[in-house]
DNA sequence: CTGCTTTCTTAACCGAAGTCAATGCACAGG
DNA sequence: CCTGTGCATTGACTTCGGTTAAGAAAGCAG
């Protein structure tokens, strides 16, 4: 889901833009009513703690939408937003959101059905994940988001991809060979 | 998400019950307005065709909803659901989830997050998958739903857990040894 | 420019999953 | 009862990712 320069132009007069520098931490409140966030520059990544290793779960960049996980109760892991370059993030409130869908009412029945979307993407990234091989996974990120790879560090990459850093260098260097 | 004695009767009464025999295809209409089911007694898989392979995705028993997935356009794949077991299934029409919701007014709100909230279950099962080897997937699958696996054949487990049939052999000998 | 930190690569070793092929086993149909 | 089919196991072999450790390369600050 993308969206039009009049449509990006809205959301940027109606929200809170702001600056964020390298590495800086959106504070996230509580399991309900999290803020909506559109990434206009830079990277963001989404990660969670494991045993004190840092899992990436998924990355952002210009003209994503980041929506909010709503928290399936018992696990007690916890997703973080960080900023991997230098960010200018357009932060959405209840009452913008509000404006922005009177304004543009054909968007209201995709607001209501993120979830669905959400959950069918996540269903085919699971197939994907099962099914593929580390190698293989590299190569279809590649494709779909060829500039991520250029301008986020690779054992972030790896992280994403769900193996070590090292495995990765050598997935790159096989593919190079060929 | 469970159901009481009460509300499943109501479900009993309201929906369209049926027997289906092992390996019964159930017909799933096209993309939108698709069927809501309830497993009453049985097995079913949900699963999708890659290159003639079988890649199961997903198990529901006694009690689980199957709810429809949203296609995300592009990819060509189609989900398809069997009994894996002889199976007597509640088939919900769009009249019978509303009378529902009128008897029993809490699941309301439910209703209306499914999609969040099966994208949030997604989101961790993605988590899963990443950072388990397939020995712990098996162990974690031998947890949480230790019935599944004496009544399915291994093969469908192995293609749920994305591995080979002999790989899980392997992993189960290797399991009993220690 | 120098020295530090961060990031990426390389090598050696190990273990586990994929693949192919053969065997064993259970169960259904004739 | 015998036979065929479907499923599970086993073995030999290969490949690839994980792990550990070391070193190279790139970015940044003093």
């Amino acid at each position: 889901m993308t969206f039009t320069d009049e449509e990006a132009d809205l959301i940027r007069k109606e929200d809170i833009i702001q600056n964020y520098s390298k590495n800086y931490i959106l504070p996230q409140q509580g399991a309900i009513a999290q803020h909506c966030f559109l990434v206009l520059k830079g990277c963001v990544k989404r990660y969670y703690l494991d045993n004190g290793v840092e899992r990436i779960v998924d990355f952002y960049t210009e003209n994503d939408p980041i929506t909010p996980v709503s928290y399936v109760d018992k696990k007690p892991s916890q997703y973080f937003l960080s900023c991997v370059e230098p960010c200018i993030i357009s932060k959405g409130t209840e009452e913008s959101t509000q404006r922005f869908l009177e304004r543009f009412p054909k968007f209201v029945p995709i607001f209501v059905q993120i979830g669905d979307r959400l959950a069918a993407k996540q269903q085919l990234q699971l197939d994907d994940f099962k099914n593929l091989a580390p190698e293989e996974r590299y190569q279809k990120l590649l494709e779909e988001r060829p500039n991520l790879v250029n301008r986020v560090p690779q054992y972030m990459i790896a992280s994403y991809l769900g193996i070590q850093p090292e495995s990765l260098s050598r997935i790159r260097k096989r593919l190079w060979k060929s």
